[in-house]
DNA sequence: CATGAATGAGTATTCATTCAT
DNA sequence: GATGAATGAATACTCATTCAT
């Protein structure tokens, strides 16, 4: 398992969470990943599941609903009982997968420390778009440039995601000593340098081989250094 | 001019370049900034010029061939004459621009130090998107994630433009005291965070007015601080 | 009520049938004016009454089952039960109220002359559109004109209503001195008219306020000329 | 020719016009019978020929642009060349026929009294329907119901040619003793018996031999004696 | 080079109808 | 009888592309 690469070669990041306690985390996110693989689930999560498929493959103008249906196997006329149109069926990937996302993640970080609770997101935030390269591309090239998806109720999900991240960092700079860090700049960082990152892996190169751990790990380091630097110590954490 | 607004604001960083070499930066960049304006150039350009407003206002989808070739004044089979087909017009869009924007870039490099080379990179980087938020979001959103572009010959002028700042810092590594920086982690960031600032000026939140001057700061610096922190000094410079 | 202003207006046609007449023919009209009211009827009923709604609100190839199921408050499917296809919904419409409006008209005829019971006619023809403007939509625009009305079961119930007609002219000339007036000709000139009245009524001016009891005293004088000139006197009557 | 047949049973009416004055009107309209019969004529012809055909087969619903296009000789999208969409072909025939038949009327009037000019408008109506049943079938049963028809531009041509109509009537009552008919009622009747008759002939009873011409006598005698009983000549004339 | 009329392949969407419950 | 989820056939319309002029 990719992550399980990742992780292995994860050294303790800053000196300040030290190896027990990222294996620690490390099972807390296992233990939740084994989602609902009853493949045959209703016929709602089969088509989004067929959708992200279609649409990686071959780019959202280019996938027809009747692919799709025939992938979910359902008929043609059976994905309009479930979603509006084809764009619905594209925001609703989006919905769908940020809304469990955050749910396991809130699982994951019950009565953790803000800064171990950071690190859980970081970690997870990887680790969806590895488990899950066809979603990775829909969300990154279809999802996340479309006017629409934010005026979609499909956004709220993934708002409500981002936001969690704020709260992280705003209640890791409370508790610490780093008043300067805007927030809103540090998230905008964060998820654009990912953004590039996978961008790089899932489709300009897509095929070659790299060492996305290690991508992960130097862009964590950056980060963290980032928000350390300068005498700006929070609270001697990370990322 | 919001560029003006912007390096009105722009603090000396990091201590290292002083005002008047930032002064005269920008003076070398304002110099060349006046492309050939020649608005009715040959056709090929009109065509161009229309294809990337109609593409920004309609989506690539969403806007015909027809509407492009009437923009520019031209009839649909001309569009033919300069272009393979819609796709080609699509991935000409960027490298006709990265091709000039380079250019251009090396014209102002000339006599100037590395550092001053990539503080000129950085600047005309953000420069080239406020100048024409159109191209920004035509490339942002419909190019740089279309699988084809990067099989195209028009990737090359890109390649080329990432390739310059990959070589600038390269330099500054050699000449300085940075051996572990990862040059491509770097650069993703450096990416990545732009294009996820530019996302929200121009797609997400579009039409809201920003404090572009006020985040391009920010990411300036935390990028700064991020390649000097832990005595990882990139030859006490930046960004 | 319309209807009422209609009569009031009505003047004593042609100087044969008195007011008192008039009048008497009146009541019997309203008497069974009252159909079975029992408005939650049968599934059928309900079924053919929403279609007609729906048929003169959207025309019928717009109106769909699944509207028609659940004004009616039944079931998609249930429609079926009642009705082959949903063809069959549009002729039953005009079979059923056309059978129902017969079996009125004859209980009113019951003891009248033969020009009156014409006048009745007349008199009711008009009514049972103005009593229900959406039958009047529907059966003059979209059952009439239907080839496949006329192969189906439900054109006889409407046969047996236009032959009653023939036959009370019928009646009138066999007692009366009119030897030279074509039956179906008058017929169409009567039915005609009327149809294009209703038309600008109810579907090109739909809205206007008309002085509908005025046209209709109009035409019924003008084909009462019609019939009455040039000393053919259908016993001196009407229409 | 089914016209001649009907001008060959045609008596004199009323005994106003002679039979010369009648053969006279005749001679007239056969001259300008011949239209554009140049059966390849622009595309926007054939098109509207082809769906005039299609739409009277199958009815507006099941015609479908594929075959009005395979009929036209033309490819589908050229269809949406020259027509907004399906409606716009609907309407489109009206407009067309209307236009071109008032034109011809017109060239025929010269010269002639009102009520020749009547008796020209009477025959001419008949013969537009007589001449091309498949428009009659697509005008009475389409068309004259579609509410669209009379938002649409097409209207216009519709509503010249019945306002002269009732133009002529007027000019006929200006010059006469019939001060008491009502023009629009009259004008119902006509065009509302008209249209029953040919429902009948092309719609119900389709393909059954009918005396037309003895009926458009009769209701031409009913209609003229109408005007003119009660001692209401319309100096004389008809109808 | 330039044109723009003509093309026709390609597809999202609708909705009458069915049938397992 | 009653349901309503599932079906899938059917089609108007678009628009990138071509080519005769």
């Amino acid at each position: 398992y990719e992550a399980i690469q990742y992780f292995a070669t994860k050294e303790k990041p800053n000196a300040v969470l030290d190896l027990e306690d990222i294996m620690q985390l490390l099972d807390q996110m296992l233990l939740c990943k084994y989602r609902t693989e009853n493949q045959l689930a209703d016929k709602r999560q089969r088509i989004l599941q067929a959708a992200v498929q279609a649409f990686s493959e071959k780019g959202y103008a280019k996938a027809t609903i009747a692919e799709i249906a025939h992938k979910a196997g359902v008929a043609d006329g059976t994905v309009y009982e479930y979603f509006k149109n084809k764009e619905d069926v594209l925001v609703s990937i989006a919905e769908e997968h940020f809304r469990e996302h955050l749910e396991q993640l809130k699982q994951t970080f019950s009565g953790n420390t803000p800064p171990k609770k950071l690190w859980l997101f970081v970690l997870n935030h990887f680790q969806q778009y590895l488990d899950d390269p066809n979603f990775a591309v829909v969300f990154l090239t279809m999802i996340q440039f479309n006017r629409r998806f934010y005026q979609s109720r499909a956004y709220k999900s993934q708002y409500n995601y981002v936001t969690e991240l704020e709260k992280l960092i705003q209640e890791i700079i409370n508790e610490g000593s780093t008043p300067s860090i805007n927030i809103k700049v540090f998230r905008n960082m964060f998820l654009g340098a990912f953004s590039h990152m996978a961008l790089r892996w899932f489709v300009i190169d897509h095929g070659r081989n790299f060492d996305k751990a290690g991508e992960i790990k130097e862009v964590a380091m950056l980060l963290s250094d980032a928000v350390s630097a300068g005498n700006r110590q929070i609270s001697g954490k990370l990322p």
